[in-house]
DNA sequence: CGCTTAATTGACAATGATTATCAATAAAGC
DNA sequence: GCTTTATTGATAATCATTGTCAATTAAGCG
C-alpha cells in the first residue's frame, strides 16, 4: 500500500469537503461546483474534480459511474450501509459493493414463499487486474 | 412497452454481429470497430456505435460501463441455469430459486473493477412459514 | 423483377465530461 | 517571517460518444 503524503488543507478542500457533510445526495463534480457557487464559495472547476478524486481514493466520499459515464460522488455514509465484497481469490485485496436491488428483492422472495426473517450472504470473486497481470 | 420497428438487417449490422459471434470478450466500440477493419469489413465509427446501442437495447449483447466512463460490450452469454437457495434455518428445508439479474451483474462488476473469473455465493435464509407456525 | 420510400450509412462536426498545462498562490515546516 | 513545494484556477486539450445530413440501400409492393 503506497503512503501518499497527507493532503494540505487550503481553504478550497475544506470548502468542498463543508458542502459534503451537507447532503447524502449523489452529485456529479459540476453539481457540486456549482453548490459551492450558490453557497458564495468560488473554488475553480478542476480543483473540484481534483478533490473529489484524491477524497474518493481515500475512501472519504463514494463515487459511481452512471450509464452515461458521469461520475457521481457523495459523502461517505459511514459504516450503516450493509454491503459486500468483491474478493480476489490470489491477493486477498477485496473491494466493498452494493448489491443495490439485492437486499429488497431476497425481503420479498421470503415473503411470496412464506418465509420470515430472512437473511443472506453473498460473496463474490475473482482474479484481480494485478494477479492476472502476472500470471498468478 | 413500445413495439419499435424491427432493425433492417443491413451487410453493416451483419458484420457487426458477426464479430461479436467469434468472441465473448467485452470490448469497447472502438476496439469492436478496429476488429472489424482488421477483418476487411470497412464498417463507420459511427455505424458501430448505433448498432451495439440498438443491440444492448434489444439485449442481445451485454453493456456495462467502466469506471473511466468507457462503454464496453460483448454479445450475451444467455444460457447456464445456475440456481441458488432459499433454506429454513430451523428444519432446513430448501426451495431452489433464481436470481436472474445476478449472474450477470456480477459478471459486469468483476469487468468494471478489472476483475475475471468470476464467481459467486448466494446463500439466503429465513424461517419458513410451519417453523414460524410451531414457534421453532 | 423494377420502383418507391423510409431506414441506414458514413464522413465529419459538435458535444460534454474530464484531464492537462502552467504561471500564480498559499499551506507547512523551520 | 521565509522557503519550499503542493495546490489552485483559467483555459486549452482530450476523448468517447452523439448529432448532422446528403447519399445509399433494404424491404415491401405491384
Amino acid at each position: 500500500m503506497s503512503t501518499s503524503p497527507a493532503p494540505r488543507m487550503t481553504k478550497q478542500r475544506a470548502a468542498i469537503m463543508d458542502v459534503l457533510s451537507k447532503s447524502e445526495e449523489f452529485r456529479s463534480a459540476q453539481a457540486w461546483h456549482d453548490t459551492l457557487r450558490h453557497d458564495g464559495s468560488s473554488v475553480g472547476l478542476a480543483t473540484v474534480y481534483r478533490s473529489l478524486q484524491s477524497l474518493a481514493e481515500a475512501g472519504q466520499v463514494d463515487a459511481v459511474v452512471t450509464d452515461s459515464g458521469e461520475t457521481l460522488y457523495r459523502r461517505c455514509g459511514a459504516e450503516d450501509t450493509h454491503h459486500h465484497h468483491l474478493r480476489c481469490r490470489s491477493c486477498g485485496a477485496a473491494h466493498d459493493i452494493e448489491v443495490p436491488e439485492f437486499e429488497r428483492w431476497a425481503e420479498q422472495l421470503g415473503v411470496k414463499l412464506g418465509f420470515t426473517g430472512i437473511d443472506h450472504t453473498v460473496e463474490i470473486t475473482g482474479i484481480c487486474r494485478d494477479c492476472a497481470a502476472q500470471g498468478r
